[in-house]
DNA sequence: TACTTCACTGCAAACCTTTGCAGGATCACC
DNA sequence: GGTGATCCTGCAAAGGTTTGCAGTGAAGTA
């Protein structure tokens, strides 16, 4: 209703300098009506914000930030959207940030890693912090990004930085245990990206455990971490002979049993397949998948808290401090490790020991086995702690 | 390698000042160094250079766009990243976004029109136009929006705005006609949102396409665009004793299939169904998934394309026209209209009519049909049509 | 030599907001 | 009536950058 809301197609910029005109006070009384509405008369204040109102006023954060140091926002950098392992994060990240009063912003940067540098350049001067996900940079790279811009790592581990890490080393343990325990003794590895900290951590974890049960481990890649990078290898699994397939994540896990069925190979009558993630597509596929679930939200979530609390602690673009702190002292750098949890459902059956002569498995029937019912283990519960 | 790269935690912020005291010359030249280097001389340029990188200097963007008015971002909002129908449509607008050198900014509205809204707001000064997809807030409230920062839509036609449309209304006649082909008379349309452009389109044109082909449309709906959304109507399904259904999306007839499943009606030997959008996931569950392709990559760079036109044409604040353009000649509105495709797999096969009698039609064995073998129909190509 | 042209650089205003400081008015209290 | 406190508001600097304008010196031209 008037002035400014006319019906013209370009958007004229009002500023605080309009309000004030129109309601006849300085812009500082205008700027406080917004950023510190007790310091200002009742009175004004309602004939401000009428004004504002009116004119369709809204406070330019662009130039509040350049001020304040402080713009509200926080920067979510992710390998690959269409990964169904990172909305949950996003929308928990997200709702978290939104009760803080912040805005979150995803980029995404299609697994390479210049982008990811860029970006996190792109971003520095627009929000207080950046959440990197699942980074494929290294880490020196990482370090010497962070003291551009107040950082929080997730799914890696980097000294002196913050980090919200998943326990997928007592995942991939519990995969390889209940495997053994089906009577597998040859399973194969498929790895995901070569740069991946949690590649890292599952190899180290599945081999020990392999070991520990007196099975055989098989390496396999590095593969992309992607529906067809699964598919791909499914000939070099039935080739190597193994009986049971751990894989990087639930998008490999499941194109390989694609694959496999493309070969006449049946899961899990004679391969077993285990995931990583619990994303929601494995429990719409046939067979439902066996999986690590991984406490994805819960990261999302701790890691905007870690990136707030952080942040807090040093207001105004951190003038005053630095030489104090010039001894590696830094500031806080908690890590926190969330717990994973196996899923058991249908991807898994009895190991080569374990089943009757070859051509009767084939005709079952449509539940093999199912040791406790499908989907019975509950999903994470991602209680924190601090390591 | 020197002075800023000190091991200090905190970031100590270098500005274009410091830049300018260490390389000894005035802070406009090393400005232009970075914003118009044929300015400046070469000497002068490398010597500049060399400074700024020892410092770890980075322009600040919020004060560049502060004066420019420029911020080379873009704003995407869409309704749910969860929706593996957003990825392709993001990833798509960023990299035509950066080819452009445009940053894009991901947003979640979590289907809340509210939400919508705020981050309007919220994005409107820090980016220099917004993509809004699938938008769930009114067509006035878009168009006051659209004032305050530049604005295309996609899939919903706003009168006045530039739109790019999928033709999902062509996509549910195609739909309908195949599934009269294969002897349906009784067909119900699985609704989805009751705000959602496409869910009217949709609804129209089946409509119309049932009626031309002599079969009965049941509308079942409106339902959340989700897989639960699917999974929850399987009973009224199951009673509405119809046998084919089109449902507004593909996730939501997976979920449709799969309650169907566990009601024991099977898919596609005693209902049919379609979904759609073709995302990745229709072609991994079992049955692959019939269903109408949206061309959503080439929506992405459509948009993203619209947007920096409509933006290149009215630069600087678009401090001087408006007054011209009062009478509702606004700027230019293309809309686009972009063409969907049918792709017929496993999940629909003949009718009651076609079929042979109830208690055989369960055993029939693995692959009941198949017209043409499944996924022949290539995705859409995505050519713009301009209307 | 005088004049013009050119390439380069410095100056200062501008973008929009926040905020420390100080001034003015009002009020209570002694 | 004087003192102090309290509440509200204005002033002006600051934040980091861009950019029109003007100035400098050198090279080119007549």
């Amino acid at each position: 209703m008037t002035a400014a809301t006319s019906d013209e197609g370009a958007a004229v910029p009002v500023t605080i300098r309009d309000v004030a005109r129109a309601s006849g006070v300085h812009i500082s009384t205008v700027s406080r009506t917004f950023s510190a509405p007790h310091l200002v008369n009742p009175e004004t204040r309602v004939r401000v914000l009428a004004c504002a109102e009116d004119l369709g006023y809204r406070p330019n954060r662009a130039a509040r930030a350049l001020i304040t140091g402080r713009t509200h926002n926080i920067g979510l950098i992710i390998a690959d959207i269409a990964n169904p392992f990172f909305p949950p994060l996003i929308k928990a990240a997200e709702s978290q940030a939104r009760h803080r009063d912040y805005h979150v912003f995803v980029a995404d940067t299609n697994e390479d890693p210049t982008a990811e540098e860029e970006l996190v350049h792109a971003l520095a001067k627009q929000v207080d912090g950046v959440l990197l996900c699942s980074p494929r940079m290294s880490n020196s790279l990482i370090e010497q990004l962070s003291r551009e811009v107040p950082l929080v790592v997730v799914n890696r581990q980097v000294t002196g930085l913050p980090c919200v890490l998943m326990d997928v080393g007592q995942g991939a343990r519990a995969a390889i245990e209940h495997l053994v325990g089906l009577g597998h003794t040859r399973i194969a590895l498929l790895g995901g990206p070569r740069s991946s900290w949690t590649n890292r951590e599952m190899r180290r974890a599945a081999a020990t455990a392999a070991r520990a049960g007196g099975a055989e481990l098989t390496l396999l890649g590095p593969n992309a971490p992607t529906e067809t990078g699964g598919s791909a290898v499914a000939e070099q699994v039935r080739r190597s002979g193994v009986s049971a397939v751990l894989a990087y994540n639930d998008l490999m896990a499941i194109g390989l049993i694609e694959g496999l069925d493309a070969l006449g190979v049946r899961v899990p009558q004679e391969v077993s397949v285990v995931g990583v993630d619990d994303i929601a597509l494995s429990r719409l596929t046939r067979p439902k998948l066996t999986t690590v679930a991984t406490p994805t939200a819960a990261a999302g979530r701790t890691a905007v808290d870690m990136l707030l609390q952080q942040d807090t602690e040093s207001p105004r673009g951190t003038r005053g401090l630095g030489a104090g702190t010039a001894l590696g002292v830094r500031r806080t750098t908690a890590q926190v490790m969330l717990q994973t949890d196996l899923v058991i459902r249908d991807s898994t059956g009895p190991g080569p020991q374990a089943r009757p002569a070859r051509p009767l498995a084939a005709s079952l029937g449509p539940d093999p086995h199912c040791p406790a019912g499908p989907g019975t283990a509950t999903a994470a519960t991602g209680d924190a702690v601090a390591s």
